[in-house]
DNA sequence: GACAACATACCAACCGGTTGGTACCTAGCG
DNA sequence: CGCTAGGTACCAACCGGTTGGTATGTTGTC
């Protein structure tokens, strides 16, 4: 009956914080979610978020890293990797990014897009860290970017470069969609994205 | 020597206020630049700013048509609209925009952009102003993009998509050099996307 | 003397953060 | 084995400062 795993019980109070700020901060922005709000959400006192983050910026790097980490995991399972072809795998990524725009706004975005905007001048840690997740994900497409330009004869792109433009397009969906309040709009540029990526290629564009 | 021209004399303390928030707003964001923040910034005290405004998301609805108001005008006398051929139009608009993309980035990234991440969902007023800002510029590029698909024969592409996505680009490309507090990529953006309407045209690249 | 354009002083609510304390688990010791 | 020392996890109450907003007063102009 001896348990020595984790002393914790139910979910971890921490990663409460975290599911809360990753809710909350999307829905309202960081400065504007304040430490009531994610204590009162995640259903803890603000005595234990203090004993788990220094401080409100902390977290905020927390969340940041968190975010890195579930997106990655999300990614790393999604079916883009399965096609043969490494531009069809670009294709698949692109059409698993499009499908995931659906629902509310808060829902689909990205909380460290929009962390960002609020405190690149600011906080510079939850920036690095932002950056680092931003870029981290961007870097995850650079191999298959790579082998499809290569294999398709392309000259004069840089594959990072690419990857980071893709990045730009999604980023930027998702403040057309805010200030529309309606996916579409994202979901479109993302359409326009896939077809650069064919002409670049030199293919018609799937479907 | 009567003048019956508004009353006022000096510079405007509704400007002076605007001019304070189109500053600070890109700087901090909107919900952590305060009142007395922009009074501060702007000279003047809070019952002057409760004079012309009625609220602080008031003062947000202003300077996002503020915003729509000086931007348009720097563009329509910009001087992308020189070219005969509207498909350098369209270049020429994309050099402008990439040439504006230069120091900190507080001085070239987007007021309506920034704010209505925070508070698209929290203020349906402010997301509105926004939106009328983006998508009343992105309208400004239809003619030009229209002209140049037919001239060159392109099918199934939305002018007024294409535009969307040009914009989404720009967004995107801020908040990308945000994260890494630096120009560069949201420059490099801007090429591809020109790139995009190169091939779409069945052009090379100019320059 | 009416009215716009401010200024000054003030307010209740809320902000991020601190305090002192409690409950519980584990290690070590005799 | 019992006991205690120390650490982790957490809580309720509180603190000084800041928040958006208001009430009231003053000034200059038609």
């Amino acid at each position: 009956m001896s348990n020595k795993l984790p002393p914790v019980q139910p979910a971890g109070t921490k990663a409460k914080l975290l599911d809360a700020a990753t809710r909350l901060v999307r829905e309202k922005g960081f400065s504007s979610t304040s430490v009531d709000d994610l204590c009162k959400a995640a259903g803890v006192t603000k005595g234990a978020f203090f004993h788990h983050f220094a401080s409100k910026e902390a977290l905020g790097v927390a969340a940041a890293n968190y975010w890195a980490d579930t997106t990655s995991a999300l990614f790393a399972q999604a079916p883009y990797h399965a096609p043969g072809n490494p531009l069809d795998r670009v294709f698949a990524y692109l059409d698993v990014r499009a499908a995931l725009i659906v629902g509310g706004v808060a829902e689909f975005t990205c909380l460290v897009g929009t962390m960002v905007q609020e405190v690149h001048e600011t906080s510079p840690a939850i920036r690095a860290a932002c950056d680092a997740s931003i870029t981290g994900h961007a870097e995850t497409l650079v191999p298959d970017i790579a082998a499809a330009l290569k294999a398709h004869a392309v000259v004069g792109i840089d594959p990072h470069g690419l990857a980071m433009h893709t990045q730009a397009v999604l980023q930027g969906g998702f403040i057309l969609a805010k200030a529309k309040n309606d996916p579409e709009v994202a979901r479109q540029s993302v359409v326009y994205l896939k077809h650069y990526v064919a002409l670049l290629c030199g293919v018609s564009v799937p479907e």
